[in-house]
DNA sequence: TTTAATTAGGACAAAATTATCTTAATTAAA
DNA sequence: TTTAATTAAGATAATTTTGTCCTAATTAAA
């Protein structure tokens, strides 16, 4: 469904939301072990979610990457999916037809734009604040 | 959503049926010519599919790829998916945690389950014989 | 039986994705 | 100002997916 980057920057963004929450700066380090990911593959995803302004960085001594608190409940999953994945996801024809559409449908577009459409609704209305407190509050799990 | 090799099996496997409500045996030229792609990985994937008897080959001189037309209509989309792609589209937690479920969900388990039944329900209620007849009567494409 | 047409299968190649490593740039604190 | 800690960025490597090519096996028809 998702690349692997994309989960990778997923499950980064909700960890940093929750140590944002505490007024943590956390590093590449401290977040791949969190969530189970190889360091360096998840520095260059951070990268992309700071260049996308969906998560903020602090170089230097006692920097490190985190989210202004105010904005957690504001980012939404569709943004941090858009910003890794693109919108093919939404977009993108299910058989790959480069033209599929209403006028020019592939033999499972209707059947398709339901599933597209609920997927698409749900990233956009779930934000990072949620998730990450689901996390706080032990009901949800970011490895394993 | 789904592998490239995914998406030229299901369209590779519409236009054999097709084919086959009219005797016609077709072989992985014709098919990469009809769905657009590259000819000798069609043939690649139309060997997985006989391998999981979803189609048959018959090789020699009038040979070619070909569906048991009454075996067509019960021929389920889910059942070409799981062949190419395997079952992690339905069963994989959608942000990779090996043990994600009820007792130990990810963080967006819940709002992923909906979409990810709704995607299994849409695969498993649709069968070739709809998607050809929409290729056949013009109401939909296999291409471009 | 020979031939031509065809699928099967293995080896190989290219491209994309995932992952690692090294160095540069930045910054807070000593 | 120097140092240590940190992110940024580029080069490289490994793996997976996608795609190609060549030969073997099979089969219907001549």
């Amino acid at each position: 469904m998702f690349s692997k980057a994309c989960e990778y920057g997923i499950k980064a963004s909700i960890f940093i939301a929750i140590n944002s929450f505490e007024n943590k700066r956390v590093s590449p380090k401290e977040i791949s072990e969190e969530i189970d990911s190889p360091t360096a593959f998840t520095a260059k995803i951070l990268q992309a979610l700071v260049r996308h302004n969906i998560i903020d960085s602090v170089k230097g001594a006692y920097g490190g990457f985190e989210i202004d608190k105010k904005r957690i409940s504001s980012i939404k999953l569709s943004q941090i999916v858009n910003a890794i994945d693109g919108d093919k996801i939404y977009k993108g024809c299910g058989l790959g037809l480069h033209t599929c559409g209403e006028e020019h449908p592939c033999p499972v577009h209707d059947k398709f734009k339901v599933v597209r459409t609920e997927l698409k609704d749900m990233l956009e209305n779930t934000n990072l604040e949620e998730l990450a407190l689901d996390i706080k509050s032990g009901v949800a799990f970011l490895k394993i």
